[in-house]
DNA sequence: TATTGTTATACTCTATAACTATA
DNA sequence: TATAGTTATAGAGTATAACAATA
């Protein structure tokens, strides 16, 4: 019998691996995996307060502000106020950046698929979502 | 159509949840993750050298010498010189530390247990062994 | 009194450089 | 000249505390 590998390690190392193969084409696009991840949040929906875009992608609220700056300054997310709330802000993808996070996803795809057979992926992801 | 999730994002979700649930088992056992993954890489095979066993968990060699202090401390592994190279020092596992990563090991795969029928995770650990 | 966005601060984790003793 | 172990230092990433504006 071999080793019984722990399900944490199993999955921690993968998703290392899947990640490392990321980074090139985050970096082609100009974005970290944080930014990417926020962008893909906005772009299912956008964020009614900068609070429940923190908690969405299990981000910290103190640093989200540094991540919002940057990401509005390249004119990817804007800031709005919220209607009913004057405390709030609404933040929603631009034009341009759902431009971004669309091609930069293409990539990412295009190269998930370079390391197994579409079926076996998409088989492989019904399989994972009972987690 | 769902939206397709990225496989590097789903296996870190996952990888995430199982290491958030590995955790209170650390604790008990009072071993951190990097220790753990260090005494189960000992118990496989007492490292040559120091720095094998860096490379061997993904791990800092600076960083590894404080993670040894501990370890020693406690009575866990033992630091020998090396029978070939004086500058090199074997790394082992004493009695108590095989006991300590086996009992901490046996009650994460009591867990493991828990979240999904044994044959359904072996099914699915054979099949992410292809990674 | 509690919450949103924000700033400042402290802390942890990780990486880099440099030292020593050997090879 | 290079390598194993080590220490010190710097840097990134993350968490905590506190503040102003608003609820």
């Amino acid at each position: 019998m071999t080793a019984r590998e722990d399900l944490g390690a199993q999955f921690a190392r993968i998703a290392r691996r899947l990640v490392a193969l990321e980074q090139p084409w985050l970096e082609k696009h100009g974005v970290t995996m944080w930014e990417y991840a926020l962008l893909l949040r906005l772009r299912a929906a956008p964020a009614a307060t900068q609070l429940e875009l923190a908690r969405a992608i299990n981000y910290d609220k103190t640093r989200l502000i540094a991540l919002l700056d940057g990401l509005e300054q390249r004119g990817l997310v804007t800031r709005e106020p919220a209607a009913g709330d004057r405390r709030a802000r609404t933040v929603k993808l631009t034009p341009a950046g759902r431009a971004a996070v669309t091609s930069t996803q293409r990539e990412i795809h295009r190269m998930e698929d370079g390391l197994l057979p579409g079926e076996k992926r998409a088989a492989l992801q019904r399989l994972l979502d009972e987690f």
